[in-house]
DNA sequence: AAGCATTTGTGCCTTCGTGCACAAAGTTGA
DNA sequence: TCAACTTTGTGCACGAAGGCACAAATGCTT
């Protein structure tokens, strides 16, 4: 049978792979929350109140975690740290990911010395950079330092390193050529800051953050408040 | 009929109000793809093309765009200046926003000093931080130098300056008193760099970037691809 | 002027995501 | 041991979003 083969498979591992894209973007939310509550001695909580830390609704969070399995107790809530583990260990997060930041500039300087990536399993393995001002550079990443590399050393650095993710801060007109050297390299996973649509092959993904995007959907909203209540003002003017 | 009211009421204005999220979050990129065409004098494009360029199917775009209207010419495409302006329109970006940032510390100063902002449309018109070293530091923030304001100017600098946009790049632990007072202040638009869940009350919009979060989903989907093979080597082997 | 080629705008269907409501399951207390 | 209470896990219904396919509309050529 080999047409139901993809959707039969196991029914205990069909369980943990058909995760839907909205709960696992949630997932890290969960996890942080869960991680803040184990600091704080919690043991455990409900889902009305994970849920309301959170910011989402409660049956929301219930369906969410049922998607990894039944680690509640029904009257009493969820262990802090059993769920945790397992939301961690589902996002991969058991063993550690190495980075490679490629752009030292403004924001990439700012990426190595964020403290949030070495707490939730993410180590800055390789610094890339074509400006010769920048390459030498020694850039204090966590507890290591670590030395911005030519460009020359892409490939190089990405596979002594074993990094899978690979962050590009490089501007626009530069972040084609470094996404295809990367994909190249062997790098799957791809972290995008700069303001361009990124092309790749299939079985690489690419996730993007543009801060000016952002901020113009908030000047959507902003301007639709405003144009909401300009007739009104026009009505009572008539 | 008050059942069927909802999704009558005026056509014409349902067409400019009820644009979908999953639309106005894509707006941002066909403008700023379009804004690159007009830089290379091309005048006009089809659909087909300019999904290409944007990373979407051309029935989303098309479909993207009926939502403000029949901007396009059948057999031709669509005039590459004249929807670029109507999608600005509809976005507010014929008028400068301004935006506040608080929270001046490494990723605060990359904000500052980043290009992306005045070449769409905001204008970042107050800078706020309470560590004594930072404030009164002059930073170069596109034409005009700004300097950091202490913490006690903030409900000035918001109304002074009339900024309906702030960024909070503080830690986490004090976003959620920064956004109290911030939204006391009357900014109704925030967009927030800490790994925190803010509570606002209703009315105010929050969009948040994490970019710890972001790396979390792409180990999740590379742990899905090495979880895919693992099962294969084991049949391999047996 | 008329037909051909091209491309838009949209109706329809499928898939995905969300919220409600409740039965099942477990705890607590008597 | 049993009953009352709490909370999970999920079936169902609804709305949002995406993709296909095609009729309508426009330009171009003859
Ligand atoms: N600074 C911000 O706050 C911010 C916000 C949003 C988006 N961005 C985007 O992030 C990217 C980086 O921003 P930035 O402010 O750090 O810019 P930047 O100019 O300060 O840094 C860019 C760095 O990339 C390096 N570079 C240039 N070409 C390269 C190449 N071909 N290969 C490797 N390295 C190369 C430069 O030497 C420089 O060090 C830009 O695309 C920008 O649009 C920045
Ligand atoms: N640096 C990054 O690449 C990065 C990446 C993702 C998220 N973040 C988040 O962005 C935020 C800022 O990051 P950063 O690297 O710039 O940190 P940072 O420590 O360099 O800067 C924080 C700034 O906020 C100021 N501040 C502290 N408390 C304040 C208060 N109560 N009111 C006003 N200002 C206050 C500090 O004086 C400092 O200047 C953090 O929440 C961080 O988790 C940063």
């Amino acid at each position: 049978m080999p047409l139901s083969r993809q959707l039969s498979s196991s029914r205990i591992r069909d369980d943990g792979r058909g995760i839907p894209d909205a709960t696992v973007a949630r997932l890290p939310i969960y996890h942080r929350v869960l991680r803040s509550l184990a600091d704080d001695a919690v043991h455990t909580i409900s889902s009305d109140h994970l849920a309301q830390r959170c910011g989402v609704s409660p049956a929301k969070l219930r369906k969410d975690l049922s998607h990894l399995g039944s680690y509640g107790t029904r009257g009493v809530g969820y262990e802090v740290d059993f769920l945790s583990y397992h939301i961690s260990r589902e996002l991969g997060l058991s063993q550690p990911w190495g980075v490679v930041i490629v752009g030292v500039g403004n924001l990439g300087h700012a990426l190595v010395s964020y403290k949030g990536f070495a707490s939730r399993g993410f180590e800055i393995v390789g610094l890339l950079d074509s400006h010769p001002d920048v390459v030498g550079e020694k850039v204090c990443a966590g507890e290591t330092d670590l030395v911005v590399q030519p460009m020359a050393e892409l490939e190089k650095v990405v596979s002594s390193s074993n990094a899978s993710i690979a962050v590009i801060a490089t501007p626009a007109d530069a972040a084609q050529k470094v996404c295809d050297r990367l994909v190249a390299a062997g790098v799957r996973s791809i972290l995008n800051f700069a303001p361009t649509v990124l092309s790749v092959p299939v079985g690489v993904e690419v996730r993007k953050v543009d801060l000016a995007v952002e901020l113009q959907i908030l000047a959507f909203h902003e301007q639709r408040r405003v144009d909401d209540l300009t007739p009104l003002a026009q009505v009572m003017q008539a």
